[in-house]
DNA sequence: TTATCAAGTTTTGTTAACAATTTGTGTCAA
DNA sequence: TTGACACAAATTGTTAACAAAACTTGATAA
């Protein structure tokens, strides 16, 4: 496929930020900041931006700088509708082409999450919960859906920062567990209609009422205090 | 929404090359000759090529330059999988959303293309057909999906081109009006049978055996001879 | 207190120069 | 003819400096 370049390591850093809520919507992500943070150029950094910009995870406001995307409801409701298109077909190749290795691997990351939900570690349990969806467009083994979910998925965790209700339990695990268990019985139908319920479920969890915010050191949101190439 | 940067005049220019073919699969993008294309430096067109590669409209090759994708049959078909996905759930929410207005429209889309298809206006014709399913997707109101057909359908342009068949004409506008008929009727089930007919007619008419190839300059394949904002 | 304005500071935008790498060309020898 | 090699040209990558715009701060006046 195409090969990666070298400021990579600030998109899928700054991407790994996100994916763990270390960076809100509407942090402001600063040119220099970013330049001393990953000892590299502004050149850099701004190309960094441009392609996270088209990957609609920040806004580029010119002459003000880049800003982490805060999605609309509208754009709430529109993301989790197309992740139902997506993920239905997802589910259905997915139960299709499965192997028992992949159901270990599922039964893992359900396991994996249930134990950081326990330990209140909730950017671990997020960047699974997301992890479970990628890994079944993984096993549907569409390339192009996968990508597509990778950047639904992205926005899908901006959206339940800023809307998701004060109990924050996802409740998710369980549902995933579900659809482990109709993927091995190899329940094809089961497995579409669990998922859509599950991102059905995600979504009525939301609160539009009351968009919440946050903030803390731009050192801290993106580097996580462990490395940066995690 | 997302407030435009300014180089974004040089990502729809080559987006809009693209559309119309006059941009191959595998050309490669000179920095300098794009620079000088838009009177810009050198820095704006790499941030637009940044941009364009994060949408996966370009592949980036370290120390080598940007060349224009060249999906390869497997990314072709997930792609069509992708499309078929997105685009019958855009069809039901297109059937339940259509105004007398936009049926109009999309008479005067199928029309005009029927006639450029008649004048042999192939860039024309490929615009407007790609136009037809934006069309669709701008009245089913899901603007997510929207933006995910707009990069389906761009990519689409690039397959038609490597591996459409020698009979260039994609039978589309029939097929089209069809689909604009149902719509009328109110027939959403219709709808959503004819665009997934649809769809799996245009990828049935690709050819893996044998990739085509062009070349012509630069400079006519992304300004078209016309005007670049267009 | 509140609003306004004018500094000064910070941040983004632009440009040019230079370094590093790749690509093209021509020569020479087998 | 073919291949290897050296050299030149073209292209990409990096850096620093400067310009322009936005933001912050604090003083002033209603």
């Amino acid at each position: 496929m195409s090969v990666e370049v070298p400021e990579d390591g600030i998109v899928s850093a700054i991407l790994g930020a996100v994916a763990e809520q270390r960076l809100p919507a509407g942090t402001k992500l600063t040119e220099a900041a970013l330049a001393e943070m990953f000892n590299c150029n502004r050149a850099n950094v701004r190309r960094a931006l441009a392609a996270l910009a088209a990957q609609q995870v920040v806004d580029l406001i010119p002459n003000r700088g880049a800003f982490v995307v805060s999605p609309s409801p509208k754009e709430a409701r529109d993301l989790f509708q197309a992740r139902r298109a997506i993920e239905r077909v997802i589910a259905r190749e997915a139960a299709a082409n499965v192997t028992a290795d992949d159901i270990a691997l599922l039964r893992r990351n359900v396991a994996d999450e249930a134990e950081a939900k326990a330990r209140r570690d909730h950017p671990t349990e997020l960047r699974l919960s997301r992890q479970f969806h990628q890994e079944l467009a993984r096993i549907a083994g569409n390339q192009v859906m996968d990508r597509i979910l990778a950047d639904l998925t992205m926005r899908s965790t901006l959206i339940i920062g800023l809307y998701g209700r004060a109990t924050l339990s996802n409740c998710a695990e369980d549902e995933h567990s579900g659809i482990v268990s109709a993927l091995e019985a190899g329940q094809a139908d089961t497995v579409v209609a669990l998922m859509d319920a599950h991102l059905r479920h995600l979504e009525s969890h939301l609160d539009f009422s009351a968009p919440r915010q946050r903030a803390s050191s731009l050192q801290d949101q993106i580097l996580g205090g462990a490395s940066l190439v995690a």
